[in-house]
DNA sequence: TTGAAAGGTGAACCATGTTTCAAGTTTAGA
DNA sequence: TCTAAACTTGAAACATGGTTCACCTTTCAA
């Protein structure tokens, strides 16, 4: 569950707007530990249920240390669905390379994107509850995903390979087969189906729809 | 904003189970005032930030008397989450009349749902933050759905409209692609597009993909 | 008319958990 | 080595808001 010392690092680095930047490598490791507590603690209880002192417990420091790295709860919470928010991102992106048709960039996109979502079950909630927490965020994160939808359809039109005229009504759509199939199947995770399984159903939908021919 | 008398009624009458029942015409007056009440109060902010003494200020009635009706304010959340659950569900069952087709029924079901999100924004806002106050309430929610979604597929299917082997992740990505449409066109409503060509779109790939033929 | 049950009231109780603070310890550069 | 800045500490201050309770008012059937 713990994040690897690249992500970590990371998340401190993106964190800059709402964490206290720390001067030395002892305040580094400290703010990493944070982070991590708090990813875990807010994945399992949620905002509300998560407390401060038992996020501190877990990194293993006082709680009135807490208040070096961030100003409040809130501010660590905002941390944390940027970094997450950028995680998402980053596993789908990563995903897709050169060659790749149009119709296979969004199979492979969905696929890491499962995959992401199995081993890391918290980002959903830490996502989700963002709705309530930091609103402006959530939403940054949906629109921001959506303009990306919206390019590859655009570019995949482009290409030849998709139908001419779509636009921000199907990536929202996309987005939401993707959400959707990554909530059942990946963190809810009957094991039922496997995640290229579920990536190719979708995939098949997205490309022909459910109509016979 | 406001639920009509009937739907109220419904309300009282659905949310038995959480609720106390109330012996005199007065005393349903009353939940139902609650209940109405509760829905303003944790469509704007949220479970947490929404406080019963809030909510019997909305209703017009004293903190104490809340106690009458419910035994905690997680009760009376569970109770109106039920019942915006039910009320999404008949808003979409009651769009579907006899001689549709299978692909109709999708887009009346559909626009239904748009037309039933933008009028109840707050509808969202419940059943999401009951993944954090209700988990089971929210899993079957989406189960119950994602059944309705099975079985309309397959008819369609038995009637040759769609093509063989639609299942579960088919039924997922639908209600994925329904739920972020309303989210982005319906309950943010930018209101650059009216729920017809929402509907209309989300159709259209539903029913052919993406792919250029 | 009447009294028992239903419903209403809001101050006070209480638990929880965020944030502050004053004092101690460690780090890192000079 | 030395010292200023960075970091740590945890008890206590503080705020919030759910829940209880003892007493009052309304309703309704007999």
């Amino acid at each position: 569950m713990g994040n690897t010392r690249g992500t970590a690092a990371k998340v401190a680095h993106d964190a800059c707007g709402d964490a206290k930047t720390p001067r030395t490598e002892r305040g580094r490791r400290s703010l990493r530990k944070l982070l991590d507590a708090a990813a875990e603690e807010f994945g399992e209880k949620g905002f509300h249920e998560a407390s401060v002192s038992s996020i501190t417990r877990r990194a293993g420091m006082a709680l009135g240390s807490f208040y070096t790295y961030f100003d409040s709860k809130d501010a660590l919470f905002r941390a944390l669905v940027a970094d997450m928010s950028e995680q998402v991102k980053s596993s789908a992106r990563s995903a897709i390379s050169e060659g790749m048709g149009a119709l296979e960039i969004e199979r492979a996109g969905l696929l890491a994107f499962l995959n992401f979502a199995a081993e890391h079950k918290e980002v959903y909630r830490i996502i989700d509850e963002a709705e309530f927490v930091d609103p402006a965020s959530y939403r940054e994160h949906y629109e921001t995903i959506a303009a990306r939808f919206v390019e590859r359809l655009q570019a995949g039109a482009a290409r030849g390979e998709f139908r001419d005229g779509l636009g921000e009504i199907e990536a929202w759509a996309m987005m939401g087969m993707n959400v959707f199939a990554g909530l059942r199947f990946a963190v809810w995770g009957l094991a039922d189906k496997s995640p290229d399984e579920v990536a190719a159903g979708v995939n098949r939908l997205l490309a022909e729809g459910v109509l016979r021919r």
